[in-house]
Order: structure tokens, then C-alpha cells, then sequence
DNA sequence: CTGCCCATGTAAATCGTTACATGATTAC
DNA sequence: GTAATCATGTAACGATTTACATGGGCAG
């Protein structure tokens, strides 16, 4: 149920329609959340359907978009679904399941897959990064937004939760790019002491 | 495709029942991978019907179990996909959705929320140290069972792989913990700062 | 003989990706 | 005019969860 939600709190911040979201779940929201054009509108559509959000083609706009907005029931199930209790996934990880079998490739392979680990993570912490100093510096456009709409006692607040969220994204990149280089290291370790590859003369 | 290596992995370390399997993904596996019987069973006849795999009923076998092996053409399957570059998912973290859009809870709620998320950690850290302290005493059977198919030089490379994962997982725990302590931290001092909430004697 | 775990499944629903289709607008 | 981007979708497939069904073995 999550993407449905993820939608509506999209909408929370400012009106928009099915092509924003898309881009917005491909750059900012993306560190939380994602999905493809062909979930999104089904999915706008259901909302609709269910009365929680309505979309309004603009008049005058010639490719016919339509503006999504929150109603107040919108709102609602918003607001109870984030108060929920989270009901955490089990754990996939599509690398740590290979490393535990690649145990019979070269020990050189290993250390790519490492190494294209850290590539990996070392992407997202400069995208995560990059948002980050967009909130700290005021010029992100989807906090800006939902700041707009609120009482400017609460403004800490707002930014601070998307602040922290960004942060526990930040530090688990960095936290695996430093076990994958001690991992990388560990690993040579064991190479270098292997007896049948180190020869005595 | 990971669920059909998975369990590819799990019986290339000892041949297994569909239940076994399950049982592992409750547990040990667990910790990178999980599936539940109603999707191992066809797996595991779509497997066989690949040639990857063989299940025979052992004779004499009342409940017929059928235990299911590696084929030959399995192990290289298997060996070809560890070695095939990662491909890593999207984000999707259904806490920390929650978090940016709890802005207009209570920052009890949030507190809650947060606790929670130590709370889970927590019970994983736990979990996973265990299964680390098994594989470092020599006690981890799927380990050892693999081990007992492998000429002794590999030994420490097949038991490091394995350690590296489960650090990796146990890192990634302790790390949300202390990204959820010191995110208790911030609201806090936001809340206590706060005038409205600290009026002037 | 009853409750619990072992053991294997099927069916339906939901969630997510891939592939395809279509057309308008804008910058060059 | 043509390529890139904007914009909205449908269809099919694949992955995962939920619910349901069934029966054997074992301990008390």
C-alpha cells in the first residue's frame, strides 16, 4: 500500500500531476520510494476513485494535464497511514546473497563485485547529498512547497524530519561503502596469507 | 530471478527439502533473502523442470519428502549468476516515508515511530550476531555443510564470505539504530527550544 | 485423542517491471 | 523538420503475499 501513500504525501506538499510524480520517484522522493509511469496512473486514477485525491485539467492547457490534488479525505488517510505502525519488509539484498556464493570465483572477482558495490552507494550518497544541501540551504522545491502551506512554527520541524530522513540514507550509504572496503581488505588479507598462491622460495 | 538462485545457493551447499528451504529462509537465509512456501514449492518444480535441479523421495519415506539436489547444469547456473554484475533495486523504505510526511504529528508519535524503528534493528542485530558467533565457532550447519564439500584451502575464503555478509547486515543494524537515537536527539532539542511549547516565566 | 509441528501444495490477489502505443511541445 | 522532452496511458508478464486445503507424525 505503500506507493498509494507515497502519492498522497506527494500531493501533501503541493498539487501536481501523474508525470511529476513519476519524476519526482525518480529524483528526490526516489531515496524513499519509486515507481513507473504504468503504476503511477492506475494508481491516480484508483485514488480518484476513492475520493482522496481530484484531478482538474487546467483550461487552456492544450496537452489536457491533469492536477492531482489531496481532498480532505486525501488528507485523512494520510495522515492516519504515517501515524501507523510500519510494517518492515523482510530483508532482500541482491549482493549480499551473491557474496556468500561466490566463493568458488577468483578472489579478483570478489573485488569487483565490492568495488562496483561502492560505485553503487558512492552514486547515491552524492544524489542523497545533493538533496541534503538542498534542504539545508532552503532551495528544495518540494520542501519549499509544503512549507508555503504551513504555520511558520512548525517549519523547524518539517525540515528537520526531511532532513533526518536524508541523513539515515546518507549514513547507510557510507556505512556500506566502509564495509565493502574493509570487506575488500579483509579479503586480500586472506589472498596474500593463502599459502598455495604465495610460494616460498 | 534471485529467489531461484537463492535457493540454487542453498542446495549447493547441501541438498534440501522445499520445507528446509522455507525453514532457512526463516532464519539464516533470512537475512538476505525470504520467501514463503507458496512460492518456493513452484520454484522449486520449475527449477526441476529446467534441469537445474533434482528432487528424489527417499525410499522408505512416509511423508514423502521430496529432497532436492544440484545438477550439474544447476551448479552452472548458479556459478554464472553470482558472477553476473548486481543489479540493486530501487529505494523503497517504508519508515522513512512515514518520517517525512509525520510533520504534523505529535513529536511523541514521532519518538514513537523512531523507537520502533531501534526496536526492529535491534531484534535483527540480535539475530544476525548470533548467526555471525555460529559461523565464527564452526556451529553454523549450513556452513559446515558446505565446508565438508570443499578441499580445505577454500575453507577460509567460503567462512570469510559469509562473516563479511553478516557484518554487513549487522553494520547496516547498528547504524539505524544510531541514526534513530541521534534522530530522537535532534527532535527533542527542536521541541524543547520550541517558545510555544516553552513559555517565558 | 488432541494439539503442535512437519510437509506440500493451490488459488487469488496485489505489487512491480517491461514492452508497447500515441501524440503534443519545444529547442535546434 | 527532427530530435528530445513532456504527457498519458494499456497489456503482459513476473514477483510476492494472503488465504485456503490437506494430511502424516509425534508428544502429552
Amino acid at each position: 500500500m505503500s506507493l498509494r501513500f507515497a502519492i498522497l504525501g506527494f500531493l501533501s506538499s503541493t498539487p501536481g500531476t501523474g508525470y511529476e510524480i513519476g519524476r519526482e520517484f525518480a529524483q528526490g522522493a526516489g531515496a524513499y520510494w519509486s515507481a513507473l509511469p504504468s503504476q503511477i496512473y492506475p494508481e491516480l486514477r484508483e485514488l480518484e476513485k476513492l475520493g482522496l485525491i481530484r484531478g482538474r485539467i487546467a483550461k487552456g492547457d492544450r496537452l489536457r494535464r491533469r492536477v492531482f490534488h489531496l481532498t480532505p479525505q486525501g488528507e485523512v488517510a494520510l495522515e492516519a497511514w504515517v501515524r501507523s505502525d510500519t510494517e518492515y519488509p523482510p530483508e532482500r539484498d541482491p549482493e549480499r546473497i551473491k557474496l556468500i556464493f561466490l566463493d568458488k570465483a577468483p578472489t579478483q572477482l570478489i573485488r569487483r563485485h565490492l568495488e562496483q558495490h561502492i560505485a553503487h552507494f558512492t552514486a547515491k550518497l552524492e544524489e542523497w547529498r545533493l538533496t541534503r544541501d538542498a534542504v539545508a540551504r532552503g532551495t528544495h522545491r518540494q520542501l519549499s512547497a509544503r512549507l508555503a502551506q504551513r504555520p511558520e512554527q512548525d517549519h523547524a520541524l518539517i525540515a528537520c524530519l526531511k532532513a533526518l530522513a536524508l541523513d539515515g540514507n546518507i549514513r547507510r550509504a557510507e556505512n556500506e561503502i566502509a564495509w565493502a572496503r574493509e570487506a575488500i581488505a579483509a579479503i586480500e588479507t586472506l589472498t596474500v596469507a593463502e599459502p598455495s598462491l604465495m610460494p616460498r622460495a
